[in-house]
DNA sequence: ATTGTTGCAAAAGCTTTGCACTAAC
DNA sequence: GTTAGTGCAAAGCTTTTGCAACAAT
C-alpha cells in the first residue's frame, strides 16, 4: 500500500524524473492524490488543494491530472469523459478494450468465471458482499484491420 | 452470442415481461441495441434510430435507455454520467465498487492476479496483445457504516 | 379515461479551449 | 530570456429536467 505522505521535496523531485517542470500547483496537486487515496475527482482534488493554494484554477487541476495521467503519474479510473455505452447483451460478461481503436468487445469465458468464483469462495472480503465481478481486459488489437477473435 | 434479430412482436412481449409499454419507440430503440452489439453510445441509438422514426428525440432515447438498464433489459459498460475518478496508486490494481455508496477502494491480490494471468498464458485471444487486466468487483457493502477490509 | 411516455427546449454537469499573463528553468 | 504552465471566462459535450401534448392500456 502506498503511504501517502511525501516531503516537498520528494514530489518535486519525482516531477521531474517525469520530466515536468515543478509547479506549485503540480506539487500541490500531486500531494492531493498521494492524500485522498478515495479516487477523487478533479473536484474534489479542487477543493483540498485550494486551501493550500487558494488561486489554482479548476482548468489547471483538469489540464494537470491530464498531463499526470500521460506520464503515468495517475490513473484515470471509472473511465468518465468517454460516453456512455450501452450493452443490450444482459448476461454476465467481461470486455476486451482496445486501447487503439476503442473498440470494445464482449468477452465471456466459463471456465475462467469459474476460476474467478472459486478463488472468492475461499477468500472473502470483509463487510463486502460481491454481487459480480468482471474483467476488463485492455489491450491492443495486433492488426488494426482485423478483428478480434474469441475461440 | 445473442442472435441480433428479433420480430417487432418478441420485442413488444419481452417489454411487457418487463412490465413496461410497448411504446414505438421503446420498441425500435431495444431493436437497435440488439442490432448494434458494439456498445453503442446513446448518440448511436439515436441516430440508427431515426431512420425508423425520425421524430423520436434524443432525451427520450436517453430515458429509455435508463429505464432499460433500471429493470435490467440492458446494461451500461464503461460508465460515463460520474465525473472522472483519480488514483495516484499506480501499481496496476483492480477496484472494488460498492453499488450502495459508490466508494471505490483498491484491491490487490497478488495471488488472484498470478491466477489470472497464467490463464492467459494458455488462452491467447486472437489478433489481440493484452497489456493489462483489470477486475471491477462489484458489490455492497455489508454494514454501510464500516469499512471494507482486505485480509 | 387514466396513466405513463414523449418531445421540446432549456438547464445542468463536467470537461476542454484560447489566450494573455506568469513562473520555471 | 525562453519556454512551458496557469488562470480566466467562454464554449463544448453529454446528460438531465420540467412540462404540456400524446399514446398505450
Amino acid at each position: 500500500m502506498q503511504d501517502g505522505t511525501l516531503t516537498y521535496d520528494q514530489v518535486k523531485e519525482r516531477l521531474i524524473k517525469y520530466q515536468l517542470k515543478a509547479t506549485q500547483q503540480r506539487i500541490v496537486i500531486y500531494d492531493a492524490l498521494m492524500q485522498l487515496h478515495n479516487h477523487p475527482t478533479a473536484e474534489n482534488i479542487y477543493d483540498f488543494v485550494k486551501t493550500k493554494n487558494p488561486s489554482i484554477s479548476l482548468a489547471t487541476v483538469y489540464k494537470t491530472l491530464d498531463t499526470f495521467v500521460s506520464v503515468g503519474l495517475a490513473d484515470k479510473v471509472m473511465s468518465a469523459n468517454e460516453s456512455a455505452r450501452y450493452d443490450g447483451y444482459m448476461d454476465h460478461h467481461s470486455h476486451l478494450y482496445c486501447t487503439n481503436t476503442e473498440e470494445i468487445v464482449d468477452f465471456e469465458d466459463e471456465q475462467l468465471s469459474k476460476l474467478i468464483q472459486n478463488y472468492f469462495k475461499n477468500k472473502k472480503i470483509k463487510n463486502f458482499k460481491i454481487n459480480d465481478i468482471r474483467l476488463q481486459i485492455n489491450g491492443e488489437k495486433v492488426n488494426v484491420k482485423e478483428n478480434i477473435t474469441i475461440n
